[in-house]
DNA sequence: TAATTCTCAATAATTTTTCTAAACATTATT
DNA sequence: AATAATGTTTAGAAAAATTATTGAGAATTA
């Protein structure tokens, strides 16, 4: 049940892209310095969250990465399942990637007791994560979810505060 | 946030546990052949439990493990600790295992974002084993919970049925 | 063109997980 | 007491996953 180095990693690089959100590129030289991340590592990451369209990227001086989506509108559990895969403790109650269980005596009888408790620790956990945004994560504001309905304006409104 | 081979064999073996509890002892070879657990494995695994008091063996003929507490008393998320240590995603949230985090650059500011999310993913984990018991667990009763003042009379009513 | 930075694929290193083996200890039965 | 059936213990092998590194290449800007 544990959070993956590179999650870890991911997140905390992601802080930072928060923070120059709609303000500037960060190399991954100054983002692995801030968090200390070892930077090689840290590009196959940033590359990961590139393909899954979160990052946008640029070579050369003045480039970098930055993120090129709201920070309201990215998901805690939204990076994680893209760096480290499925939320769900067992394959067979994920939503995002079920399969089946091999072995197991009660694949077939269609009421496996692993898979009911399962089933309740998953929803438990996407549950906060789901609901977690980058906004929230950043700023450091427990309980703040996202709205199922958003009726928001000003979106960027902090986002000039640093 | 995987659940891992041990822990699923672990209580695979808890569910054939406390169908015979109360009645006889199982050999770790008719456990094993029951839910396809490599016997070798299991042995590590029911001997951890044991150790953690929560089961009780003896050798020879009629021997083998049995449950020697009331599979009312025992919670799933404790059968996870033993066999896989601490629940929380991060050691810097776990309540049984707290750790302090190496390099993470919160880790003097005493206010990790890492730690905020994560501490919250804690507390929905346990909240769903640490309630969830090895009797309701292999009546396949979800949402059956501990109570907190238990008034409880005829425990064993279902003791009998298998 | 040159400097800077991202891109990509391969794979090395490390750690964790999963599983096996073999010698030994205990219990009940005869 | 001997025997057979079990559990006990330690060590470690095998496999898989995680964490990282390397090096050659491609895009961008100046």
């Amino acid at each position: 049940m544990r959070l993956s180095r590179k999650s870890e990693y991911g997140l905390r690089a992601l802080l930072e892209l928060t923070k120059a959100y709609d303000q500037v590129a960060l190399r991954r030289s100054d983002i692995a310095e801030a968090q200390h991340i070892p930077v090689g590592f840290l590009e196959t990451i940033l590359l990961e969250l590139k393909r899954a369209g979160i990052l946008g990227s640029r070579p050369g001086v003045q480039g970098g990465y930055r993120l090129i989506k709201p920070p309201e509108d990215v998901a805690v559990g939204q990076v994680i399942r893209i760096l480290d895969g499925p939320l769900a403790p067992i394959p067979c109650v994920s939503r995002t990637a079920y399969q089946t269980c091999r072995d197991c005596p009660y694949s077939e009888a269609r009421d496996c007791p692993i898979q009911n408790v399962m089933f309740d620790v998953r929803n438990a956990i996407t549950g906060v994560l789901d609901g977690y945004t980058l906004r929230a994560f950043y700023d450091r504001g427990r309980n703040r979810r996202v709205r199922k309905s958003p009726k928001r304006r000003g979106n960027n409104a902090l986002s000039r505060t640093q």
